[in-house]
DNA sequence: AGAGCATGCGCC
DNA sequence: AAAAGGCGCATGCTCT
């Protein structure tokens, strides 16, 4: 092996259903050298070394077969992921060839003929990349975290999340009452909807109609548009109570019940219980990510308790505190913003310093920065933060004006915000308008933040590389957790409260924003904070 | 019967 | 009918 090589690109193209797999290495637009292998032989490439950047058309298809293979992978370029921010980003004329590649999904790659054809394809997308890339720092950035976030997704999604049944039986039981032995509603559910029938004098009432319960309130007489529990809250009537309990139950029953349960839980060929969790990396305009199926990024807090560490082993759950607020900071360059953050409670360091009196008021002040609150207590206290942090108010604020304009904007590190829809130059036009602003207000935060959290997880999967037994099983936008062996837990914790100190060095240099990670090593989701 | 929308609510 | 950004999903309900 020649060690003194440069950084070598490497192509990967699985076929033949990951049977066989094409490497070559891939420069200046072509592909080099193409071998073809078992999916089993894969490692012996001498050319996917650490080091070298494995080039694929998307981590779903193609990381499989080098993860079953045992490859070390640590730079990655996912080239359609990569491609939609490029488009987006306007860095690249929409050539055809381009239109085309976004059509090849995984499938027809598998039907590709094992040619260089396909690895000639993937040299030539590269090389257009890296070019419209260019000496865009941020944007280089963006492409390589965004690539080694799809190849975590891909990990996160093999290993799933530890789920203990009997848990989540006992915590359902709890809320909801015996689980019903055919079909029918928990006992305590039932308790309730025969109560709300009672009130409201409807014998055959299906409390799950959104429809029939408005018709039974107001012939009951109350006086409501709607069955949202914000309305319903401001009532006085006996059927008030338990229909809001009976909401509350539902959503528990239908969103993370038994049904979910066994749909989403399986056992792995080691006998382990995990819930199966496709993530999906920039599945949302801002970069944040998505689920497939599963719900699995809104699990309620009620039946965490559920996802549990196996024996001998504990979980590491990390959040990142007021991530959206640094985030700002950062990207506005506000530095007395960044200064009210250097402690593991921005919140109360604007208290502190007298800005708003109340934590709950620096917390309303800034969600309406963020968002673009205009009413309410949010509207009041936002003055203030406006006048102790001018700067990252000017950097919101500039976000929404120039959407409301029908530009574009761009998130720290490049990410571009999506085409604005048409409007009118009329009131409901103006409305439209102003609810762009609001996104791209939001956007430029959320999405730098997740550019944050994307840098954060790939310092975390490099950090516990050598920790035997430890593996990355959830991601939440600003949250982790990692399951490691009971022993080396502490160290974990603190590898990962380093790798967040890493991922802001790496997106905002010397600019000294902090990003503390509050960690808990529990025996289950449910005792972390 | 199935598609697609509306409602409502959980998560960040 | 929500005020304020981003989602996903179950259910009911209407339209075809």
């Amino acid at each position: 092996m020649d060690v003194d090589a440069g950084p070598l690109d490497v192509g990967v193209v699985p076929f033949d259903r990951g049977a066989r797999v094409a490497v070559a290495a891939l420069a200046g637009g072509k592909a080099a050298d193409a071998r073809i292998h078992a999916a089993a032989d894969v490692a012996a490439d001498e050319r996917l070394r650490p080091g070298a950047r494995i080039v694929w058309q998307d981590a779903k298809s193609a990381a499989p077969v080098l993860l079953d293979a045992g490859v070390p992978i640590d730079r990655v370029r996912d080239v359609r992921l990569v491609h939609r921010i490029l488009v987006e980003a306007r860095s690249l004329p929409l050539e055809e060839r381009w239109a085309r590649s976004l059509r090849t999904d995984a499938e027809a790659l598998f039907s590709l003929a094992p040619e260089a054809e396909p690895l000639d394809a993937l040299a030539e997308q590269l090389r257009l990349q890296d070019a419209a890339i260019g000496d865009d720092a941020g944007l280089a950035m963006l492409a390589g975290a965004e690539s080694m976030g799809a190849l975590v997704a891909v990990e996160l999604g093999r290993e799933g999340l530890p789920f203990d049944p009997a848990r989540h039986d006992a915590l359902l039981e709890d809320a909801l009452g015996e689980r019903p032995t055919a079909t029918g509603r928990p006992r305590r559910m039932e308790a309730l909807a025969a109560e709300v029938r009672s009130a409201l004098g409807d014998a055959s009432l299906n409390p799950d109609s959104p429809q029939e319960v408005l018709r039974a309130l107001r012939r009951a007489g109350v006086d409501v548009a709607s069955t949202a529990r914000w309305e319903l809250r401001e009532q006085d009537h006996p059927a008030i109570e338990p229909l809001i309990a009976y909401k509350r139950m539902a959503r528990l029953h239908t969103a993370n019940g038994w049904a979910w349960a066994h749909r989403w839980a399986r056992v792995d060929d080691r006998g382990r219980c995990r819930l199966a969790i496709e993530y999906v990396p920039g599945g949302v305009v801002t970069g944040r990510w998505a689920t497939e199926g599963s719900g699995a990024m809104q699990i309620a807090r009620q039946i965490r308790g559920a996802v549990a560490a196996e024996p001998g082993m504990r979980l590491v759950v990390a959040d990142a505190a007021q991530l959206e607020p640094r985030a700002l900071a950062a990207l506005a360059r506000d530095e007395a913003l960044a200064e009210a953050g250097r402690g593991a409670d921005l919140y109360q360091a604007l208290v502190d310093r007298g800005v708003v009196d109340t934590r709950t008021h620096a917390k309303l002040g800034m969600l309406g920065a963020l968002y673009g609150g205009t009413t309410g207590e949010s509207a009041v206290v936002l003055p203030r933060l406006a006048r102790a942090y001018p700067r990252a108010m000017a950097a919101v604020e500039g976000a929404a004006r120039a959407g409301e304009r029908r530009e574009r904007v761009r998130t720290w590190l490049g990410r571009a915000s999506p085409e604005p829809p048409r409007w009118r130059d009329d009131e409901r036009g103006g409305r439209q308008a102003r609810a762009w602003g609001r996104f791209t207000r939001n956007f430029v935060v959320q999405g730098t933040a997740a550019e944050w959290a994307l840098a954060w997880m790939a310092g975390v999967r490099r950090a516990i590389r050598d920790v035997d037994g430890a593996a990355l099983v959830c991601f939440l936008h600003d949250e982790v957790i990692v399951q490691a062996p009971a022993e080396r837990a502490a160290e974990v914790a603190e590898a990962v409260q380093e790798a967040a100190a890493l991922a802001g060095r790496t997106l905002f240099g010397a600019f000294p924003i902090e990003f503390p990670v509050q960690t808990a090593v529990v025996g289950d989701w449910g005792q972390a904070k």
